[in-house]
DNA sequence: TCTGGGGTCCTAGGACCC
DNA sequence: TCTGGGGTCCTAGGACCC
């Protein structure tokens, strides 16, 4: 009998940025996007104030800041460190486990009872109470038969009193039909907004409703994916715990600009920039890719700028994860897109087709021992930009984009021997 | 003035193969 | 008048997730 459970970091940016400042314990946080753009995670505070999540940050600064707020550009150094300590800790109570994201991750608890939710609910305040103690995030766990089913307990461990923060459903129909009645339709997981709307046309209100519905109709009229969310509702266990190291099947690196750009001679540093980045990432993975694009786009909010969005992609001559590979792509793509005077708003490097450093496909035009040196030089300017990032391409831009806008970062308390918290005599 | 970034999977349709 | 059957691979677009 599979046993899963959910769990799941709350508010989990705005807890981060709590641990090292208790001062901020029921004040008011926001952590914004990148460029300070817009709200992408809220303390329960702000959400009590009515901040909802992606609302441009322009538009509700003033309000928040006059109740007592306090926000944070993103500082996703520390995020990244804090989720690692939480999910080694929960690889340590369970045989296999899931990290689903940063901030939530499945457990692998086969062969619980679930019919004695007491064994469940000491599992899970055992877990909270450990994450709490040691890395001081608050979490939610949320126990069931199916994966789907554990979204849907740990939506329902929210408004729990005598047992904050945690719910089991044992697979009992009687028990999950319960739990079914009082979940909206838009908060199951796999039901986006979309479908969503569709399906409250055809008068469906909550995930109970969802559950009872016929099979194949879902199969004819939706699609397979949504009749695995029906079945897995309804307690089948369709989805296991996904617990292959599979290599990423895509990289991208984008930013929006703080400030529109008009020339493509502005432009071309920043995209190279993103270009060097993915490919940072892409030697990390071990991969190589055969494939290659750039695209750029005006902001779609400006409605009466003049509007382009365009992509070129490229194809590699042979797999590759050389910086300069992807650069000369760029070199001859991004002029076939640009058009002169859009005010162009964000753009981004991708790489796909990739496989397996191992199994390079040489080609049969290039040399294999010139092949050789470019890992070689790669990899020492990895090593070297590691620690510090001395080395860059002639055409990388000078500042980088990490430059962009960014108000009120936090130290990386965590990460970096010079921003260490302070303890005071 | 100012609106994030990074992923996955599925499907339909076209090109192509024998 | 009549025009096969069974595949694969690729791409674009749509949906979803955090």
């Amino acid at each position: 009998m599979s046993v899963f459970a959910l769990v799941d970091c709350e508010n989990f940016y705005a807890s981060c940025e709590r641990i090292f400042r208790p001062d901020l314990k029921y004040k008011p946080i926001v952590v914004l996007s990148s460029n300070d753009g817009c709200v992408i995670a809220r303390s329960k505070e702000a959400k009590q104030l009515g901040i909802q999540m992606g609302v441009p940050w322009f538009k509700t600064k003033k309000n928040f800041l006059k109740n007592g707020g306090v926000f944070f550009s993103s500082n996703f150094a520390l995020y990244g460190d804090i989720s690692n300590r939480v999910m080694n800790i929960l690889a340590g109570m369970a045989n296999n486990i899931e990290i689903y994201s940063v901030d939530e991750a499945f457990l692998d608890l086969e062969n619980m009872n679930l019919e004695n939710s007491d064994i469940a609910d000491e599992f899970a305040m055992h877990c909270r109470s450990l994450i709490k103690q040691w890395v001081g995030i608050p979490v939610r766990i949320g126990i069931a038969p199916t994966k789907t089913l554990t979204k849907v307990a740990s939506y329902l461990a929210k408004e729990q009193t005598k047992r904050p923060g945690i719910f089991s459903i044992s697979n009992n129909w009687m028990e999950i039909a319960s739990s079914l009645k009082k979940v909206p339709l838009h908060e199951v997981w796999g039901v986006g907004k979309r479908l969503g709307k569709k399906l409250s046309v055809l008068g469906l209100r909550t995930a109970y409703d969802l559950a009872c519905i016929d099979i194949s109709l879902i199969r004819s009229r939706y699609s397979v994916v949504l009749e695995r969310t029906v079945r897995e509702l309804r307690g089948e266990t369709c989805l296991q715990l996904d617990k292959s190291l599979d290599p990423k099947k895509q990289i991208v690196v984008s930013r929006s600009f703080s400030e529109k750009i008009t020339r493509i001679e502005d432009l071309f540093p920043i995209v190279n920039d993103f270009g060097v980045r993915a490919c940072e990432k892409l030697r990390k993975e071990n991969q190589l890719c055969s494939k290659a694009g750039v695209f750029i786009r005006t902001s779609p909010f400006r409605i009466k700028d003049k509007q382009h969005s365009a992509s070129k992609f490229f194809t590699l001559s042979s797999p590759t994860n050389d910086t300069r590979d992807i650069l000369n792509g760029i070199r001859k793509s991004l002029p076939i897109i640009f058009r002169r005077n859009y005010p162009y708003a964000k753009s981004g490097v991708m790489l796909m087709n990739f496989s397996d450093t191992h199994v390079k496909q040489y080609s049969l035009f290039n040399a294999d021992n010139l092949l050789k040196q470019n890992d070689r030089l790669m990899k020492t300017i990895d090593q070297i930009n590691q620690k510090e990032n001395l080395i860059r391409f002639a055409s990388q831009s000078e500042v980088g984009y990490t430059a962009f806008r960014k108000t009120n970062v936090s130290p990386r308390y965590t990460t970096n021997w010079n921003e260490l918290p302070r303890v005071n005599e």
